[in-house]
DNA sequence: CTTGGAATGTCAACAAGGCTGACTTAAACT
DNA sequence: AGTTTAAGTCAGCCTTGTTGACATTCCAAG
């Protein structure tokens, strides 16, 4: 299994062989890009004694207003219990707002209030403009590219998700 | 080359103007997409009772055997107690030595034992199956642009560090 | 209509793994 | 000799994951 060397695939082989060597690359990459990634919502975050699940559930929230909590377990993949600590202290702080649903009473629908609107303004406004320098920076044919492999990279379920989200907008 | 559009409605031509919702596109692809990312060593590691703070100790140990504790830390980008409790108990378990430095006797020299270097293996088998899968998907271009999008994406200090351990190999 | 099961959301307690701060030890440097 | 540096330790805190127990609501079968 560890020949330095992996096997290739159909078609077009010679032009795609992948050492061991390359992939580790690849997988320093992922993990260098993603603390930057993360790192300027998470400078803001931490003056607001507010942690990345926060973030999480606002950004998402932000994308599909009306949504219940079963909808945000799912995409955010973690457990009710967990993300309910992170929804309990942003409704308390009156960032988010839980309506009783209309026809189901058991559901709960979300939405930001002016506040929570604002503070996802910003976390975004900063996300966003390391994401544009980086895409300026690489070219648009390396962002169609950077697109392709993260989506490749998704287990089937969440990239199902990503593409009902994406098709959305 | 020349006609630069591939899939996922993205046209290159539009680059001058990143949208919002394009780079928000972007965003939730690298969220989901570090998901998979993670998932494989996660349910690996999650048998032995490791996490992935353990996952990113073994890694780096492998990739530059002989480095030093503050070297590490430098890597990771955590506290020395936090990573000094993933250590002990590697060291617990005789999956990482640490030899007293040959020079300077105040350092310590990390490598992994053979138990070490075969979870290693299993470990990074895992995750460079799923980006082997991901890169032969999306083909060499993307894969070019894949890392270009992501370098740009770095803090300035991880993208030395990580083209530093790069052009090592 | 009632009742039992399924779905939804909440509360409590615990563990992993970040963090800070204070401190020790040993070696190196000046 | 005195200072700085590398490493390790102890204590305690916070965020954010986890399970287990529980309340509410809905719906469908009896």
């Amino acid at each position: 299994m560890s020949d330095g060397r992996s096997g290739a695939g159909y078609g077009g082989e010679s032009l795609l062989y992948l050492t061991d060597e390359q992939l580790r690359q690849g997988i320093e990459a992922m993990f260098f890009a993603y603390r930057g990634f993360t790192a300027d919502p998470d400078r803001i975050l931490a003056d607001l004694s507010y942690g990345r699940a926060h973030h999480r559930a606002i950004h998402f929230i932000h994308c599909a207003p009306g949504t219940t909590v079963n909808n945000l377990l799912t995409i955010l993949g973690v457990t009710k219990q967990s993300l309910n600590r992170v929804l309990r202290t942003l409704i308390a702080d009156g960032l988010v707002e839980s309506r009783v649903g209309a026809q189901d009473k058991r559901e709960r629908n979300l939405h930001l209030t002016e506040a929570g609107a604002a503070l996802e303004q910003k976390l975004s406004d900063a996300q966003r403009a390391r994401m544009r320098a980086a895409y300026r920076e690489a070219g648009p044919e390396a962002v169609a590219g950077f697109r392709q492999v993260l989506e490749a990279m998704m287990d089937p379920e969440m990239r199902r998700a990503y593409i009902r989200l994406r098709d959305k907008a």
